[in-house]
DNA sequence: GGTTGACCTGTTACGTTATTACCTCCATGC
DNA sequence: GCATGGAGGTAATAACGTAACAGGTCAACC
């Protein structure tokens, strides 16, 4: 764990929610980091890596992990409509399918899961958002 | 359907594999279509959403659904090693899966299932993969 | 016939996301 | 000292995606 690595994982954590790479790319350099883009893609792949922090393909966006301490199969809950992303754990979901997956003669490695849909904030008789 | 979504549809289908946006662009555009972006991503965005194709998170890329006739929940396996793609359904892992996501009050609407791993062909016994 | 409106296609221009390639620095081990 | 390898810095560019606008077609309607 370095400095650069460090740091990007304190404002993925500080901002508490997911976060697209070139605005942790801006804050980096905001604290005398590089500000070129593999800076920050350098240090969320190496996060990632380690089970620091998660990569959301649906939003180009990476998260701090809120359990990096035990080896979890993380599932996604993307709110639509004000962005906000909940982790959820889902071990049988994993198990299911990755025998679902062996049947079929794959093995997997990877698996990503994420739901968009509306959180119950949002859902809540609000259709239409609370971007706070 | 008219003729460009036609044509894309087809496309996805004789490559029998995941194809990016501007692949299927420069497909387009050599039989005497547009050949800017909004061309693609127009007929793509379309046959996704009337269930004739698939968006792979992972892979920006997009493929035919083999199976669009029925309603399904599809899960994708994607081999790390010869880029191929196999669709296969998990109704009872989306089932379980949204049930959980109730549990916490989210409302789930889309589910993205994406598994990267090894396909039958690659795993067995060559990691280096197989291209061709 | 003419008009209106919906829908589709095409194009320009641009914004966002991600990678390649190359260089420097520095700690380690010999 | 000096090779080695990991890490970070930078420039340049590739890849992916969208906004905004222009024109064309066609059915519906008066």
């Amino acid at each position: 764990m370095t400095p650069v690595r460090r740091r990007t994982l304190e404002i993925l954590l500080e901002s508490h929610r997911a976060m697209g790479a070139y605005d942790v790319l801006e804050r980096l350099s905001q604290d005398g980091y590089g500000n070129q883009p593999p800076v920050a893609y350098r240090a969320l792949d190496f996060l990632v890596e380690q089970g620091l922090a998660h990569r959301l393909q649906r939003l180009n966006a990476f998260a701090a992990c809120l359990s990096p301490d035990r080896d979890h199969a993380p599932a996604f809950l993307i709110c639509r409509s004000c962005d906000r992303v909940a982790e959820t754990d889902a071990p049988v979901l994993r198990a299911a399918f990755r025998e679902t997956a062996a049947e079929r003669g794959f093995k997997v490695e990877r698996l990503t899961v994420e739901a968009v849909g509306l959180c119950p904030a949002c859902g809540d008789g609000d259709d239409t958002g609370a971007d706070a």
